[in-house]
DNA sequence: TGTACATCAGTGAACGCGCGTTCACTGATGTAC
DNA sequence: TGTACATCAGTGAACGCGCGTTCACTGATGTAC
């Protein structure tokens, strides 16, 4: 039997979620650091002050969007890594992955990218911490293929962090086409896997 | 016989530098799109509506800073590409241009990171603008290799869009480690240079 | 099942403050003769 | 070289406005018996 929650603590979480959602959608056009709480609350129809039963402030709120967004990525991070087929079988189905799920996610893709560099330290370091994870899974995930044979663990992080990097650019360039014409969006997924193969083709080549 | 400005002018040039200089200050702890006109006229130490003489908005000086932040870098990009010695040699010294850059140009290095992705739709499309510049500069650098044989102008671009790319993501990593102990910041060139090392290997096999 | 009390998510008024922008101004610099 | 006028970078007062935060509150939900 699952556990459900009491009416009043549905209805806080309802709330929070409903802040979340507003910040995100007004973080389109804005960095963290210029969103004010009286905005976030505004759009969603509650008092200023409801705000304070949720969250510190927009810092504290960022932080909570990090993890709703990268959570999200690990579970994609896992599918990619373990997938089966050949090198080049295997990046197209990662493009594509990335391509779906910034489809589907436009607006965390756009505030991981916005706020890994921005204004707001302890956003800053939530997702330099949560890439950090990524990058670990990855280079495990590395460890294990055949093709890593020779290769101290040192290089396999610097390679793992390499293949997170790329990704998150990946993602980037498909949030600029996101409106544009099929043709342009492929021109995207051509280029961005070309950058994934050629550091393919390094990495097979890292011991000659 | 050059030409010297009037007076007024020279110190109109003073005066829009003196808020270029202190905008990029507090830039270093926050994004533009939450920087006030009153901030910076207050760091400076002149009347707010003096801003008006020089700037439409803090978005227009944010575009201003964009052109001094990367026209530095068009000389240290030609320096890196055109550089002499073999592969390994020409990565080691372009990392090293790099570091020096970070350091002599922490601030300008930061905004850009920072105001890339950030929330002022100007100043991303002019980061945009230059760093596209760049990459058709490296790419025709690229081209008068001989390793550039046999490819085509695509790959040619994506290849210098991944060493732009690359060019930052390292600029950023040693932004991070700036104040930190000399044995950390020596890690990260080590692993900036491998990272360049791979990219470079790929490009070599990228016709096999 | 009903009652009495506790909890607490969300309210609404109030506060002091700094914001961007306007406007008419001043006085040093520049220009024409 | 001196005079009379034009230019214009920077001023300072004033404005209306939205901000973050405090506080005592309300009333629905939860709990103990």
């Amino acid at each position: 039997m699952s556990h459900t929650l009491g009416l009043r603590q549905a209805q806080k979480q309802k709330t929070r979620q409903a802040l979340l959602d507003a910040a995100l959608g007004l973080l389109e056009e804005q960095s963290l650091s210029s969103l004010g709480l009286r905005e976030v609350t505004r759009a969603v129809g509650v008092a200023p002050t409801a705000f304070y039963r949720h969250f510190r402030s927009t810092a504290d709120l960022g932080v909570a969007l990090v993890e709703e967004a990268l959570g999200s990525l690990h579970p994609m991070i896992r599918t990619i890594v373990s997938s089966a087929g050949d090198s080049d079988q295997r990046i197209e189905r990662a493009v594509e992955l990335i391509a779906r799920h910034v489809e589907t996610h436009p607006a965390h893709v756009r505030f991981i990218a916005r706020e890994r560099h921005g204004g707001v330290q302890s956003v800053r370091e939530a997702i330099q911490d949560q890439l950090a994870l990524f990058a670990d899974e990855v280079k495990e995930a590395l460890a294990k293929d055949p093709l890593s044979e020779g290769w101290n663990d040192d290089d396999l992080l610097m390679l793992a962090h390499l293949y997170v990097d790329q990704m998150l650019i990946t993602a980037s360039l498909f949030l600029d086409v996101l409106e544009s014409p099929e043709d342009e969006r492929h021109r995207v997924t051509r280029a961005a896997t070309r950058r994934m193969r050629l550091i393919s083709i390094g990495r097979e080549h890292w011991l000659d």
